[in-house]
DNA sequence: TTTTATTTTCAAAATATTTTGAAAATTCAA
DNA sequence: TTGAATTTTCAAAATATTTTGAAAATAAAA
């Protein structure tokens, strides 16, 4: 397989897998086009790579680039702006996590402990599945929540040499 | 907060919680409501509960299913079928890791594998920095997959407790 | 300042997904 | 068997999301 098959077929396998994770597709697209780019590009690069108008390159860089996930560069000399992302993939994912847990498991974490405390007889059938079910969900979510400000902070070599010497 | 209005607002930010992890709203809103009832319920008690139609409900307990989050009961001497959720959430969560492992991570580690030999110069820039790219995700998706492989045979309080002790 | 290049916005169009509901299929009891 | 209850299917309708492209805004050069 040559360079040209490989990265097309990298930004494609990239997007349909960013689509389940709630990520449009095009967003992800870009972010591999630009993880596998050795320069930066412009948005008529994208635009002209991946085939899409320029409006919606210039919506999904925006995204991008509040996911923190990609950078705005400017090139001295040149009226253009560029843009690059972040190619170490520790990184990457670390960024994420943390945009994620700040946008999705903080609020529900926060929301469950509102959920924790209900009136009524804590006998009752309905009343004891609904708080032991909340409680359960909490203290997961907790401790989950724990795990991913580690792994934000910590080193790659550390964090998972950590894991692997543990389990393995 | 009584009972009813709890419930109706996990439901809902159950839902809403699903829809940032690519499942459809309703197919969270109708787990969530299956993981607060005591018992087991129907197709008719679902659609009445979250009013809506029934082939949306049918066709949504089938993905659960599929997702083995949720159980077909047959009660003797009743002619309904009636349905209910696993309620122990890490039980829940290696359910989906397994089930998301098998159909989005293991394809993608596939590909990687197949794009990391491609024709050409390695020295020449554009194919390094695809292919260190590929290489740094292969490698992270690979130990991410064999941590997934120890969680999902792990039992709960063994898998969180070595990680709060070793991390803390 | 005026002109030109570039970026941003956003309403409308295109596409994709979800939902409905009635018909078909299935299951079980009589 | 037959018939009633229940589940499943799926085309069409409703909704939601994404994409386009041209106009407006902004930034830099002349």
């Amino acid at each position: 397989m040559n360079l040209t098959e490989a990265k097309q077929q990298f930004i494609s396998s990239w997007g349909a897998f960013g689509t389940h994770w709630g990520i449009n597709k095009t967003m992800a697209q870009i972010h591999a086009l630009l993880m596998v780019s050795p320069d930066p590009l412009t948005q008529d690069d994208v635009m002209e790579q991946l085939t899409i108008s320029r409006g919606n390159v210039n919506m999904n860089i925006r995204d991008l680039i509040d996911w923190g996930l990609v950078d705005r560069m400017i090139i001295p000399g040149e009226r253009k702006e560029y843009f690059t992302a972040e190619k170490d993939i520790w990184k990457v994912a670390t960024q994420i996590v943390k945009e994620r847990k700040k946008r999705e498991l903080d609020p529900l974490l926060k929301l469950l402990a509102q959920l924790e405390n209900i009136e009524g007889d804590k006998k009752d059938k309905a009343i004891k599945q609904f708080t032991d079910t909340i409680a359960g969900i909490k203290k997961f979510g907790s401790q989950a929540d724990k795990m991913l400000d580690l792994m934000i902070k910590a080193d790659a070599n550390w964090f998972l040499g950590s894991l692997i010497k543990i389990f393995k």
